[in-house]
DNA sequence: TGTACATCAGTGAACGCGCGTTCACTGATGTAC
DNA sequence: TGTACATCAGTGAACGCGCGTTCACTGATGTAC
């Protein structure tokens, strides 16, 4: 049946929320559109109203992961929370890049676009509140800070031993925050 | 037709060889055991008389590529290297717990405790040679020096802009090496 | 404001394809004499 | 050493299943008067 205006919006919403949540937390291929659209309170057959294909899909829903990731206002609270168990433990809900990033490299163009550009402005906003005397310091710094938080939380998730895991994330922060 | 003892290990060998490669360039769902099988030379036939599931042949290839790892004996060496572009290219022969951490997660069991083990391993060959005045120091510059290495490298691949991935490469590297 | 009708978002059955897996068969290997 | 036969690794056709995708249909929405 045919529903208002508004729903329709509420309803692509609700995709691409479910489709984020699912990806991050199973991968881009083990999810199947049938799932994504049963989570999102719909049947199969209304998703090709909303995308073009499963593969337009990952991208939009990648580029909403990711624009729904605040910037950090606070460094080291940030620092903390990327690297705490509970975060660690949040696939669903997680950084979208530490779940992603690695199979987005096999995605279509509009996928890698959308991790590109986030990466981008994220580097830009945590160089503007990372220490250093000038402008490429603290780029470097933001740089070298964020791919050790991702590395990090990456390794700790691919660990099968809890202890392992948190030692990984305890040590890596305490790195990071031991440096000038 | 039966083949002799020594053309079985081979085969096998070759299999594990073509579906690391494999596994590392395109992920373990999207690669196929026809597809293995034809890289190794063989049917896909003659698989499951190698292994017992595709989920068998994940654990053991991972296992393989991780275990064809060798120790680096110069810290500094090992760390241009694995910062490089060329590397960072070369997906098929390239680390594979940067290529494969993030999927081996979702992985059954045994892939869980191949990287886990080889994690360990990794640490503890890494802190033996890492600078700091007592052990808990070394590792965890071994922990914060890895996490960083492996976490640039899958940012820089995510990327589709060549400049971006090499500056995220090039700045990671240059902020371990500032450090103390 | 109320009524008649065109629109179109969602439903669910169906499609074709490719995947992991199985199996009857083949023929070279390796063993028994 | 040479011969006869049992073994079994590899082949390729076939299976069943689940996936992405399509489409005829439904019925509430929104518009024209």
């Amino acid at each position: 049946m045919k529903v208002s205006r508004e729903q329709v919006g509420e309803n692509r919403r609700r995709i691409l929320e479910a489709a984020a949540r699912l990806f991050r937390e199973r991968g881009f291929e083990a999810v199947t559109v049938a799932e994504v659209m049963k989570a999102a309170g719909l049947t199969h057959g209304a998703f090709y109203g909303h995308f073009q294909s499963k593969d337009d899909l990952i991208a939009q829903a990648l580029a909403h992961a990711l624009a729904a990731t605040q910037a950090p206002d606070d460094p080291a609270a940030f620092l903390a929370a990327y690297l705490s168990p509970e975060h660690c433990a949040d696939l669903a809900g997680g950084c979208p890049t530490a779940g992603l990033a690695a199979e987005t490299l096999r995605q279509a163009p509009q996928a890698r676009a959308a991790m590109t550009a986030f990466l981008r402005q994220a580097l830009r906003a945590m160089s503007a509140s990372a220490p250093g005397a000038n402008e490429a310091e603290r780029r470097r710094h933001a740089i070298g800070r964020w791919s050790a938080m991702v590395g990090a939380l990456i390794l700790a998730r691919s660990s099968d031993d809890p202890d392992l895991s948190a030692e990984v994330l305890a040590q890596t922060r305490a790195w990071i925050e031991a440096r000038p």
